[in-house]
DNA sequence: CAAGTGTACATTGTTGACAATTTTCAGCGC
DNA sequence: GCGCTGAAAATTGTCAACAATGTACACTTG
């Protein structure tokens, strides 16, 4: 447990790491967890492994029944898939309408720091690191919003989007789409920074 | 612990009751829930008690704080709530656009009967029955979708919205407005069973 | 041989004890 | 009086044992 000791709490630790395997498909829908294993292979008893379970099956990446145990969340139908797009596009358009002309330099230092290392991970194409920036992006981004319940209304829905992470053929250009929201928020445009957010939330 | 046996595991049972508790503001926005005191009022230990914490904290009517505890969640603010409301009616209307030509005579029987209820909290200005016979409805509408994934995708979104429940002068129009759904499904007129579904949901 | 039945086995659910953390508040110095 | 310190109390976090539930599969029965 060595990189992800900025989590504060035991399940969050463990949540982290199940969900960097689910994002990353190391862990496929239907595949079903066992508590025992992973309290072993983390070295904690069954309870914070439960516990991160419950985290996770509430951000929609793990599905439980009662007494029956833990699986591996489906991704969401094409059916629905245009709704989730939907709902997340309302929410983060939201936001950044909400916040912009209090955006400051300070935030815009934050993003371009997260902008940097998904730079860093187009370029090596490092698709799992690139899943894991791109989320924080976009974390940040909600929770400079002074209403810090968006934030829970919004993982659920941007957690359901993000276990199929391979829309893009030329992987660089999700380092070009987040570059466009911040360069737009800094040249002060907010129409054009919504279209450019719009844009690369598909 | 008698009307509440339908659930299935005792945390969801404790769930119910507290989620009852909030929705009819028995528990204010802010007030702090402990989980000797609870498990002692249900007679359970600690642990069926969190985890409730955490399926209601997932819905949003609680908010955690490690090692802090528990409070009761701050209803949505007045700049939020369009949002939250705009988001539910995104769901609900792509659900029932998406059921409504494989609505069956059961499904309406079924709707019926909760519309039943919903008249009889009105008659008897019972407004925590109403609550939760209103929250029944749209349940059961979202239910009905095959995707069963939408359901929670719904609900906290939903939950945001039932922690104010006080927008009709005449408790009443809330019976009407349901009838009105039903109504025009039976019809088989979907833009109005769709207006009628927008109309309720503000 | 198919369908049902019972019995181990595996897994989740619940509990109470103990550990770690946060809160409270009395005591102290300035 | 005000702020700091630190011990005591209150509360949440973790653990391991036990209970309840669900599953797999050999066995019976028709």
């Amino acid at each position: 447990m060595s990189a992800i000791e900025i989590y504060r709490t035991l399940p969050e630790q463990i949540a982290a790491r199940l969900r960097q395997d689910v994002l990353s498909s190391k862990l496929k829908p239907g595949d079903p967890l066992r508590e025992i294993d992973l309290s072993e292979r983390f070295g904690v008893s069954r309870g914070p492994v439960r516990e991160a379970f419950r985290q996770l099956s509430q951000q929609g990446l793990l599905v439980l029944e009662p007494n029956k145990g833990v699986r591996v969340a489906q991704n969401p139908s094409v059916e629905v898939r245009p709704l989730v797009v939907e709902l997340r596009r309302k929410i983060e358009v939201f936001v950044l309408d909400s916040i912009f002309q209090r955006i400051t330099a300070e935030d815009l230092e934050d993003w371009d720091a997260i902008l940097a290392d998904i730079k860093a991970a187009c370029e090596s194409s490092d698709v799992d690191a690139l899943t894991e920036h791109d989320l924080r992006f976009h974390q940040a981004i909600i929770r400079s919003h002074d209403d810090k319940d968006l934030f829970a209304l919004w993982q659920p829905i941007a957690m359901r989007m993000m276990m199929r992470y391979n829309r893009l053929d030329d992987i660089m250009e999700s380092y070009r789409e987040h570059k466009r929201i911040l360069d737009a928020i800094r040249a002060g445009d907010k129409p054009v920074a919504i279209k450019a957010l719009e844009d690369n939330i598909q």
